[in-house]
DNA sequence: ATGAAAGCGCTAACAT
DNA sequence: ATGTTAGCGCTTTCAT
């Protein structure tokens, strides 16, 4: 900044009055410092703008993401990134892979860049750690799961809302004995989406069986293996539901393996690529990650546009897409 | 940092050598400091702490992608994540959408924070703008298509051997009339997968039909309509090659809604999820989105590291994968 | 081994 | 309307 009020001829003042399009400065000059900041390249610095400037806001924003390849975090990803755009801040994104130590040293790296606010989807269950960031005056968002032990705002699905539909279509389509297909119930979407598994089943009168309820499955082979396991029981399931996309993904794959895809029904929760190019096409309570991202994000940047207001929890609704898995009938083997 | 060395009763200097691991510091003195430091909960500022260091590296780079939700860059986008975690490094991603202007504004928004180096899935043709990043000693390594007029690092599919072998895979199960779907031709790859295409057919002594080929498709739905198009000709294509996974997936759902996809046989560029779970399961030939996020990763770093060395250029191997849809024959409607 | 002073690139506060 | 000086939080340089 420096070298362009040397070539201007001006104070160092004038370039920054300029660069920052404060009032006070003669078109004249303008036109001067402009031509010099053109001809030397000029960026100005904004590491260290910020650092003297009143409120220090970097204009940058973190995000805390399971795995930045998912396709649920990557639309997640994409929603916050054009909120962030149209605010003219950018965006620090990190996986923590369900680590809860990497969830701390994410948002600890994000601190030492002093970033805004940050957006995350927690691994953690104790974010008390994160009271220093309140302090500060660090915005901070929860998304797809709530806080524990802070209170912070959150935008989540109707996690528990979505499984009790999902159970309810299978049931309404005759089935009584449904298999179930989890995360690691300390993720908390797992967990409520088996608690709306079990709601669905006892509204049903229907009485819910650990024997076909598989949780702490991480992947579409562990899906896969599980549901293996249980169409081999005396009393298989004659449907199931799978309560994460890739589960949904290794249900699918293993009831295709097995030839039973037309005989045993299928709902998942979130909704996957090419869900209804499949033979047949797959039902599923499909979640909505722009919707979530997009909420997110605007949370946030009320928060950092000085809303001080109690904690706001939100629920982004989550639709049934009927698509012909989840309608199969039990005993359909021979329907074909 | 001054709190810290009040509390510690020790000087500014002593606390910045604890933080900083600079030897010289008496056992006593860096516990009293280390003390302090829990006490306050302090974290050294990086943007300050950069601001004066000589080489002034922020351990930051940026990553211009096309759409950080797009599976493709997603992946890669992990790829990159993970080599710059290794080295303490944080990430800015940001989307362009093919739009030049906004690689422009992105690349901008990277220089302002001082990025030690930015990887970018280039979507304008001129990068003469990058000079002055070559200037200062930025960093830069194009992915997925080459710069132009600028000698950078790059790292790339082979687009041309793998549309040749996608096309050769085809014309050896017997097809001569294959239909070609592209993307943008001012993207490097869909014109590099589009001339394999035509040399393959030229290898086969197969006359390029232009009435087949339609490029500058974007999205499934142009896809799928060009292929209704093409189906609908008097002499129709008994093939077609895909150039890009979006192509791929309107393609796959264009044959199955007229019924013809165990007759018309596919190979797409690019794998594509559930490719394998498809009746019949999608042929592609696949990419390798890691391996080409990891080597542009550790080009970035070795350059960072002080390599001089004229511009790499590296050609990432691709895989055939024959699954069903491209081992269809001509005339199959009726060996169902 | 420890510290005081200068300065990184910029903005804030206060001149003129 | 323009410039001068101090200072953001830290590292560097140079004492002691």
């Amino acid at each position: 900044m420096l070298d362009v009020a040397a070539l201007a001829g001006v104070a160092l003042k004038t370039v920054s009055r300029v660069v920052n399009s404060e009032p006070g400065v003669s078109p004249e000059l303008e036109a001067r410092v402009r031509r010099a900041i053109d001809q030397l390249n000029y960026r100005r610095d904004a590491n260290a703008a910020t650092l003297r400037r009143l409120g220090r806001k970097t204009q940058t924003i973190g995000l805390v993401l399971e795995d930045v390849s998912n396709p649920f975090s990557s639309e997640l990803h994409r929603a916050v990134e054009d909120a962030a755009r149209e605010r003219g801040v950018l965006v620090f994104a990190g996986s923590c892979d369900e680590d809860p130590d990497r969830e701390r040293e994410l948002i600890g790296s994000f601190r030492d860049r002093r970033v805004d606010g940050i957006i995350v989807v927690p691994a953690s269950h104790d974010h008390t750690y994160l009271h220093e960031e309140r302090r500060t005056g660090t915005a901070l968002v929860f998304v797809d799961r709530p806080a524990s032990h802070l209170d912070a705002d959150s935008v989540v699905s109707d996690n528990v809302g979505g499984a009790v539909h999902g159970v309810e279509h299978l049931l309404a389509h005759g089935h009584r004995r449904i298999g179930f297909l989890g995360d690691l119930l300390s993720i908390s979407t797992a967990e409520e989406r088996l608690r709306g598994y079990t709601r669905a089943l006892e509204g049903a009168g229907v009485r819910a069986d650990e024997s076909v309820i598989r949780t702490e499955l991480r992947d579409p082979d562990a899906a896969a293996w599980a549901i293996e396991e249980l169409l081999a029981l005396r009393d298989p399931p004659t449907a199931f539901f799978t309560g994460q996309n890739l589960l949904t993904i290794g249900g699918v794959r293993a009831l295709h393996e097995n030839g039973r895809e037309r005989e045993i029904a299928l709902v998942g929760f979130d909704d996957i690529s090419l869900a209804d190019m499949l033979t047949p096409a797959v039902s599923v309570v499909a979640q909505n990650p722009q919707a979530i991202g997009r909420a997110a994000a605007d949370q946030l940047f009320r928060r950092l546009d000085g809303d001080t207001s109690p904690a706001v929890h939100q629920i982004i609704p989550v639709t049934l897409i009927a698509r012909g898995s989840g309608e199969i009938r039990p005993g359909s083997a021979e329907a074909r």
